[in-house]
DNA sequence: AGATCTACCCGCACGC
DNA sequence: TGCGTGCGGGTAGATC
């Protein structure tokens, strides 16, 4: 499920249902989900969750002695689910608590948790900066985007710039700024920066406030019954009519991702 | 020389 | 049955 306001949505639920537990017993039953597999088990045994937060698309577990992180990549999700029940398919890591067990699941396999015993936050200085950041503008942005002739969607997806914006809000947030995707970045200006940060921030607490995106319908997947698929206005949404002037949405390829736009609001 | 681009990889489910 | 695709991101090697 994977872009900041699905991440931010689980952290969130994850908080309201697990915090202050205990980690009885670690099961992993596919060893390259977690790294360090030979001591990630005891690492973790017996220690509490002292917080849940997030950083760019990553979940970060604070515990007494180190911090857990996850990233669910593609279609990583956690289930929360009684001790006595056998764990789903595809649940490759599974945590212990006191009345019931958090299931670490992953379709495709491609998500990782790491434990360490240094705050992450360190560790994960390439990510750039949370767009919520006051940080985060004009300024920053042409600085980063200085002589680089990369599309804008491709920008947008680099984490080290903003951390979090995935394939679908990055497509949204080049509707809302009228810009076309391929809009090379050394090109905006600083009032374009302005805008597209205040449509970043938009985008992403208005999915937030939605719960996030859904896109296939999962059962009873922790927190990610999203709504915000009912407002997406192109990602998905490939030769249908432009919600603004009807015409047909353009589908291409940008960085190996797919790219809607609408043509014809989208030249700049 | 460094920035950028392209292909490819990773497991798997789903739709055609 | 087979093929293309995907809410991510890393790498290697080619190319600008």
């Amino acid at each position: 499920m994977p872009e900041l306001p699905e991440v931010e949505t689980v952290v969130r639920t994850l908080r309201n249902h697990i915090l202050h537990e205990k980690i009885h017993h670690v099961q992993v039953f596919w060893e390259r989900t977690v790294y360090e597999s030979e001591t990630f088990i005891q690492d973790l045994t017996n220690q509490h969750i002292q917080d849940i937060t997030r950083r760019g698309k990553y979940l970060i577990f604070t515990l007494d002695k180190g911090f857990m992180s996850v990233h669910l990549r593609m279609e990583g999700r956690f289930y929360m689910t009684p001790l006595d029940e056998a764990p789903k398919k595809h649940t490759h890591v599974v945590f212990y608590l006191k009345d019931q067990k958090l299931e670490f699941n992953d379709t495709r396999k491609f998500g990782r948790i790491k434990y360490c015993t240094e705050d992450p936050v360190i560790l994960l200085t390439q990510l750039g900066l949370e767009p919520f950041d006051e940080c985060l503008n004009p300024a920053y942005l042409r600085l980063k985007a200085k002589n680089r002739s990369i599309p804008i969607k491709t920008f947008l997806l680099d984490q080290s710039v903003i951390a979090g914006i995935g394939n679908i809000y990055a497509d949204e947030i080049c509707f809302l700024c009228h810009l076309s995707p391929l809009k090379k970045v050394k090109t905006l200006t600083l009032k374009q920066w302005q805008e597209l940060i205040d449509n970043v921030r938009m985008v992403l607490s208005d999915a937030i406030l939605a719960g996030g995106t859904t896109v296939r319908s999962y059962t009873s997947s922790l927190g990610v019954t999203g709504r915000f698929q009912n407002t997406l206005n192109v990602y998905g949404r490939a030769s249908l009519a432009c919600v603004s002037c009807t015409t047909p949405l353009k589908s291409i390829k940008i960085g190996q991702r797919t790219s809607v736009y609408c043509p014809a609001c989208q030249k700049g």
